[in-house]
DNA sequence: TTTTTGATTACAAACGATTGCAATGAATGG
DNA sequence: CCATTCATTGCAATCGTTTGTAATCAAAAA
């Protein structure tokens, strides 16, 4: 509500010209004389004019704005689940910017179409699987969507992600390549084949059967994405198998980190008795306590570009095609290899694979 | 860009009436006539119409949108400091919902005014001090702006907040009464007198004065709001003050777990040979290790709210006071009163106050 | 029957930009 | 000297709403 914000017509009036002619002179048009032209920029800069966007998108029937929509578990739960989000708002809320495109951040549970049915929003970039994007496609089959999360085969949105079968598959793996052999694995809703954490599930059996390994049901358990749940899972599993030599938080760095602080507690050491691997390559993971051996998604650097390189063609009216950006396994001394220089470590991770 | 979007003027024609009768029926004006207001509706629903909002704003010269500015260090830093942002987004996301208010995610190194007199954002809230809002209320005196920060006395923009200050106090007077004497004190960017962290330094002073404690600079130690930055804090603090009894991270509680983190490396039991409180009381710090001794800045409660409130009466052309809500000191075990329950430890610390 | 009233409805002007098309007028060519 | 061209400029429609005001028409009052 600018109140006394000034217009074009302001401006015309103050040049003597015609609402057109300034329009075509502040967008730099060849149609307009370069003498006039420098007039009305000159008095456009001395009245600090800056355009009215609304307008501006009302004519040129688009909005400039994207929803980025964010998982949240329950109607009361206020927080968000894991520095990852925060990751994720930060790299694509940048990498938008860079395209002119501002954030608008939706919780999941109050998204429906008509945030874009309204014109307030040019399209959808979803964090995270769910019902949604299928329903809204459904709905509005030219409606801008891109999904963060995983790719499936047969649905009708466009998705871009890492591969989280492989990823897993090489954290995994990394934990076998060190003599580990009894590996536990937190990981949420891998009953559900439309979660990352099924892929994740696929990924780490295997690897399993990769290396012979038989695959011991005991040794999953479920944990969310948060500090609680992560504590619960870790003790549940630890009692349930004592013997646990290794352990492989799909649900992420926090879970990772509840688990080691419940390992230290019942007198396990880490990596020494139990080595541990996390997701995300969050902060927390490198600095807090142990530095902790994960996996990135990087969706900082290409994943976010992508993402967004992805949904703007979608806006321009192609059709995009769903991308797998690569993974990284990074490697720290949470899991023993410490004394490798990481690109050693990775040469070998990457020998076994060939 | 919804392409087939049905218009007012669609269901004008559909029902054999002017679109002005439509736009009114719809907003249940009782200027037309009931029959023809139901007929209306029903064609409305069946077309599936949805009012295009821009347009709408356009017309009533708002947005319904409200920019929430977040810190953000560097130009090429992506990582949000604290879970504390995230608490503060989710709580602020969900109230300015309540009220019909979508929430546009913007970096505090991109805002200026512009946002503002381009019509796409009705106000800003503010996370956190910087010079940024002093000089937006200089050049639009009437932007309507809330900042969660410190409340500065001769400032033009209207602030809401905690007493930092007496929340430290209050952190640090716990402390003291549980014998300690010599508290290590981890706070950011305590030399601006603008800052959260140089009142929250105030109150960790007042309490050392209430008590005839005297004060040492040498307990003092600078942290930013993240992991690494904490465990050098600590690290030097330690070095520094090989008998520390006590710590209050103002830094947030990923601060103070980083610190504990390093004390344990150094040999330091928690609480026994130092006790640690921690600022913001998030879910990290509950349930990560030892939980931890907390304060809270009620955003997900209060704070959120009066924060909308304020902006909303500034939006709506009244002129808001700036408000400070009451914080809350969280007693867990971090600090050694694991055993008495929280409400006679807060008892026992509201005597000692009056 | 004529006037007044009241309930409905449509017309048209906003909101602030963009842009196709027509108009203007000077310069050029024949 | 007239016709044509070309560079500028303005008019007016448009995007999809909202809302003040005028118009319509039937019923009630005179």
């Amino acid at each position: 509500m600018p109140d006394a914000s000034t217009t074009l017509a302001d401006i015309a009036r103050l040049a003597g010209v015609s609402v057109s002619t300034v329009s075509r002179a502040l967008r730099d048009s060849d149609l307009v004389n370069a003498d006039v032209k420098r007039r009305i920029k000159r008095i456009a800069r001395q009245q600090n004019y800056q355009a009215h966007l609304g307008a501006r998108n009302l004519r040129l029937k688009r909005s400039s704005v994207v929803a980025v929509v964010i998982p949240i578990e329950a109607e009361d739960a206020l927080t968000l689940s894991s520095p990852f989000v925060l990751d994720f708002l930060a790299a694509v809320g940048l990498e938008l910017r860079k395209h002119g495109y501002n954030l608008l951040l939706v919780r999941q549970r109050h998204i429906d179409e008509q945030l874009w049915r309204s014109g307030l929003v040019d399209g959808y970039i979803q964090l995270g699987l769910s019902v949604v994007p299928e329903r809204l496609k459904a709905l509005s089959p030219n409606l801008p969507l891109v999904v963060w999360g995983v790719s499936l085969p047969d649905r009708n949105y466009c998705t871009v992600c890492v591969d989280n079968r492989h990823l897993a598959k090489r954290a995994t793996r990394h934990l076998i390549s060190l003599g580990r052999k009894r590996i536990g694995l937190l990981v949420s809703d891998f009953g559900n084949s439309d979660t990352e954490s099924y892929f994740r599930y696929l990924g780490y059996r295997d690897s399993l059967e990769e290396a012979g390994i038989p695959f011991d049901a005991a040794l999953l358990e479920y944990a969310e994405f948060d500090v609680g749940s992560g504590k619960r899972a870790a003790e549940t599993l630890l009692e349930r198998v004592p013997d646990m030599d290794s352990l492989f938080s799909a649900s992420g760095d926090v879970v990772a980190l509840a688990a080691i602080n419940l390992l230290s507690e019942r007198g396990k050491r880490v990596p020494e008795d139990v080595a541990v691997v996390g997701f995300d390559n969050t902060s927390l993971g490198e600095h807090l306590g142990i530095p902790l051996t994960t996996t990135s998604q990087e969706i900082r650097t290409k994943g976010a570009r992508v993402l967004v390189e992805t949904l703007l063609k979608q806006i321009g009216g192609e059709d995009a095609q769903s991308v797998t950006v690569e993974g990284q396994l990074i490697i720290r001394q949470s899991c023993g290899a410490a004394h490798a220089p990481p690109s050693l470590a990775d040469k070998a991770e990457k020998n076994l694979e060939a």
